[in-house]
DNA sequence: TGTACATCAGTGAACGCGCGTTCACTGATGTAC
DNA sequence: TGTACATCAGTGAACGCGCGTTCACTGATGTAC
């Protein structure tokens, strides 16, 4: 777990007085209760799956009745939003977490950056069934909630380890099909903090490869590859390997003679 | 909808007495009465999600009592395994009928699987969600079910158009990271109806390849690449055919002076 | 062709369950003076 | 330091709802003789 989680994702009702100032004992209890609330969902979903989550058998869990939850939570969404907020940071720190272990410039670290993702993932299966299984009965996520952050975060991760080093020219000349002009476009109009600073081949390549990735974990955590069992980590390992360099592959060296950092085995 | 369809996924519950015999006006009625109640089920799926599937609210569309559907189905569970056996054999009709629509010989086939497997998951997004999204709750699938046929069928013509023309010796030749010794015993024990009868790089290739088209699909039906909007199926077609351009050339000439069936722009 | 009987589709009534949410309350914790 | 008051965490009781499943039944359809 991240060292900044705490707090982070807490729905206090009404925000505390001074932001930076250091939380009363009563603040400290909240946060804490807090805290409990969402990982007895947490363990709850762990056990039974994200569509089985209910106010009641999270109170019960905890020993107290489900009115009290209220206190806490307006509402059953509020805490599915919660959790489901909870859960992006988590992957991401996860992933964050696997690139910054990598300390043998020999190996790849976006190889590393997918392997975060997957291993949380397998550990995780429900809690990454919960944001990327189906929607919750009834559950309405909020629009352009907090969820959008992690995202981006963690596509950003993924836009340095997969671009690190190589200039705007490169990638607009990246070798795959031609992109309509309406296509290209779109591509350009997304925000700078999104994608939008790239180039549309380098938008395309990304999303290719975010599909990659995480299509291989989908049908791992889903039980869709069971049948080669204990060696999926192997498989992933070697197609992200191949993936990564078929995509370097396509971008050409950079201008002059020298060339751009490239991939690595 | 395929002509097979049915009958095929009829859970009759005792097998009439010759299975090839024309049949009588009740097991007729019986039949469409089934066809009717999956049909309301699919239909409230689509409306509500797989996660919201209930008998009674089946029954209710069909202006009938609950429980009159347990003269056609034992119980929930039974209705939900029919379902997921029918979305697996509608999927596997797609692709095959995407794959069969192609004439231009200049076109590629493979690619053309692909795209019918995406616009069935996007046509029916909670189909698709019913069989490759978070399992149902209480819901347990049954081992060994009638869905493991399908996944074949569908991971045959895959297969097919993938490798097709090529030798076993190149597909064993291709240009892909050493497989651990464990992991090629593995693959090399699927069983030949599965994907048992390619050589382990061949496997490790098409599992990849799975999980790429599965993967960029899945997230445009969950609604995580919202952001390029209206430019999915473009995308997804350019992917795909630089996937395919991808596994190519990495999959060595046959032997000879003869190059076998190449990858088709 | 007629009749007795079996099969089947469907209903009415009921069961026990878990759910989210609301309301009025109690007692403990913290704050202002 | 003491006291009055506000805030807060939690409970008891209850609401209306939808769910899967079972039971005993009725009337229609089909079959055997």
């Amino acid at each position: 777990m991240s060292p900044a989680e705490a707090g982070s994702t807490v729905p206090t009702s009404p925000a505390p007085p001074a932001p930076s100032a250091p939380l009363t004992l009563r603040e400290r209890r909240r946060a804490a209760a807090v805290q409990e609330i969402l990982s007895a969902a947490e363990e709850h979903i762990g056990r039974e799956g994200p569509h089985s989550l209910s106010l009641r058998a999270v109170a019960r869990s905890l020993g107290m009745t489900v009115q009290a939850l209220y206190h806490y939570f307006p509402s059953r969404d509020d805490l599915v939003t919660a959790l489901i907020t909870k859960a992006y940071d988590d992957l991401a720190d996860a992933v964050q977490v696997a690139v910054d272990a990598v300390a043998d410039p020999g190996l790849s670290r976006m190889v590393a950056a997918a392997e975060g993702y997957r291993r949380w993932a397998v550990a995780n299966p429900e809690r990454f069934q919960l944001i990327y299984g189906a929607p919750l009965r009834h559950y309405a996520a909020p629009t352009d909630g907090p969820t959008t952050q992690a995202v981006r975060r963690m596509s950003a991760i993924f836009e340095r380890e997969l671009f690190g080093g190589l200039t705007t020219q490169q990638l607009a000349a990246a070798d795959i099909p031609p992109l309509s002009p309406a296509l290209r476009e779109e591509l350009e109009r997304l925000p700078p903090d999104g994608l939008g600073s790239l180039p549309p081949p380098a938008v395309a390549i990304i999303l290719s490869a975010w599909g990659h990735m995480h299509g291989l974990v989908s049908l791992e955590v889903f039980g869709h590859t069971s049948f080669v069992d204990t060696h999926q980590a192997e498989i992933f390992r070697i197609a992200m390997h191949t993936m990564l360099a078929d995509i370097h592959r396509r971008i050409p060296p950079a201008d002059g003679a020298a060339r751009a950092r490239r991939p690595r085995p």
